[in-house]
DNA sequence: TATGAATGAGCGTTCATTCAT
DNA sequence: AATGAATGAACGCTCATTCAT
């Protein structure tokens, strides 16, 4: 838990690094971005960024882990599927998760940014690394699904694979939007929409 | 309509080099991808490349061209939104829209392959280029729910704007499951989900 | 003498492609001149120009040989130094090849700017041969300068190698003065300028 | 003044690419010369001469304003036109600068090669700026003219602006014939024949 | 430890030249 | 004979990475 003044001093910079190659990435592109760039937005020298990291590929890859462990933390808090037994509480939980997820995602746009836009861009192993967070994220909607389903609150003949990936699929939409247009006033508007279609379907009764 | 042998010869090689373009993309992302390697799948000079497009941006522009006129192309043969007037026109409107979406995006997973995951990597011009679309993309669908609602078919306070979103981006998150996984029989099965969210939602009655 | 008509013909292109390089070289440069500028300036294919010409280097071989040619005939006409015996010929013979020179250099400014400009900056072969094609000029000058010792019109002590350069010099500097500054009543003066200080100095008496 | 050990180490390899490209372009021409070349001459690697130059048209203007700078030097010293009252001071005056400019450009004939021979043809841009050098040093030696005949030391009808081009081009003459045969004693001799020709002309009296 | 000067692999692009039609 | 499509050598330039200070 304690470290020296020099390695705080090290795990800080370490640290603005990464969110300076952030910055850089979503604003420049991954490609348009050298190490002299992020080095230059903190005022260190560019060798110094090979002391904290190995390489270009290296940073982003942090940012990546940074973003997904983010994200992951934000959906697993005290909301495992497991947590809730009743009708109520699973309402809750959902409610909880699609306001966690909208501040994630949504308060701060270079989020979706970086992971829908730029990531998937930067080689085939990151492109396939996000396609697999699309899998582990729908297993994980799934899994919320399924216990849905088993507390009846569901429909039980609900199809939880496909089911799950089209509600993903509606906050990957969402998401988009919000990179597109910040607009909170418009992400409410549409994050209620998304909760509509998804509880009671488009059609008129 | 008619051309020299000479003249089509050449269509045809421009055909094939952004096919070869379109296929190294998609394989080896972009950035990763010379203009000598899109040549030596042809077999021809790298030189000859340049005869043909301007420069590297140049092709990679014509490939999404392409791609983005034959979704529109798709979407917009008899499927015009007000192209029907019962409500059993407009559901087999939505079925076609759906299939021949199926039929692009899903049988050849390289085209969600390239617009998704690699176009927005490209640079940010393409990046703004993708976001344009997919608002592009929330018009058209807005314009179908519009003409439901006011067909009677769907919900009368339905959000359309929101809705369209929502909608897009389930396909969205089909495309991205056939892009990991192309087996034509999951896709169909994830297509009939998502039709299941839309009309029906997913709340137990 | 006679030629069949394909022959004229051929001939006539060969000139005209000379023309068209030389006037290229001279707006352009010889280097930012494609083959291809020069074929699309007289609207034949650039593989026609390489039945007329072995290569690039050739061609500009040729646009140099005829305007040293040019030069040389008009010096030479009936200007050979030997050509004239007495005091009032020999100024008139002054004159008169002053006079061509003027026509020569000076009515068609690229002249001067294809040999002084460019031309030596095109290979070092080629500014070895304006190198040399300048020693030729000091020769003849030197030549002539020579006769008009033995004839008694100037000065017996005079240093015929050095006079000739000097006097070459003079014109050089003229032909530049017209690359800049096309003006024929400016060339006119300086041209008289130039007879002065040759003839009386630049001294008060 | 002061400089740490890093920025002399730094404006002295500039210096040395600086001289390392005047050499290659007078040798191989600039055309001829690839920056690799210049690298190779000096054996740094050829990416630290980008650290230094914009690219190979920055490190050939820097050639030139070397030049220039060295010549307009050499002339302005103690020079100026109107720092000489009487006709001895003008004549010394005038010797000096002969002197200069043979020190300059016949001592190492590289500089008139340079300029001369080489700049013209690097393209359109510095050919013009030949043409304006060419103007300027007319319009000084036209200075020193004036000043001669206000003095009265040359005739008063002299046309100024003429008689500068001429001798002027005297000069350049001398200049190439020392590109020629750099041979220090014919240097002396052409220049002696070149100022009697100015002050004397070459008519017999 | 921090720096930035040095490096060279790598790539986009041009264009003189060839040759099948 | 004329054409222009095809070619690839050649070169300018970038930038991630290394390492001496």
């Amino acid at each position: 838990m304690t470290m020296s003044l020099a390695e705080r001093r090290k795990a800080e910079l370490r640290r603005e690094i990464i969110d300076a190659a952030f910055t850089c990435f979503v604003e420049n592109g991954y490609h348009a971005t050298g190490i002299a760039d992020i080095a230059a937005r903190l005022g260190i020298g560019h060798g110094t960024f090979y002391r904290y990291f190995e390489n270009k590929r290296d940073i982003v890859e942090h940012v990546i882990n940074d973003l997904v462990a983010k994200i992951l933390e934000t959906l697993a808090a005290d909301n495992a599927p497991e947590a809730v037994s009743t009708l109520e509480a699973y309402r809750d939980q959902s409610q909880r998760i699609g306001e966690a997820l909208g501040r994630i995602l949504l308060e701060d746009p270079r989020i979706p940014r970086m992971i829908i836009l730029e990531a998937p861009g930067i080689d085939t192993a990151m492109g396939q690394r996000i396609l697999e967070f699309n899998e582990m994220a729908a297993g994980l909607t799934a899994d919320y699904l399924r216990h849905g389903v088993e507390l009846g609150y569901l429909r039980a003949d609900l199809d939880i694979d496909g089911t799950a990936r089209a509600i993903n699929g509606m906050i990957l939409g969402s998401a988009l939007a919000a990179v597109h247009n910040p607009d909170p006033a418009d992400q409410r508007r549409l994050s209620a929409a998304l909760r509509r279609v998804m509880y009671d379907g488009i059609a008129a009764r």
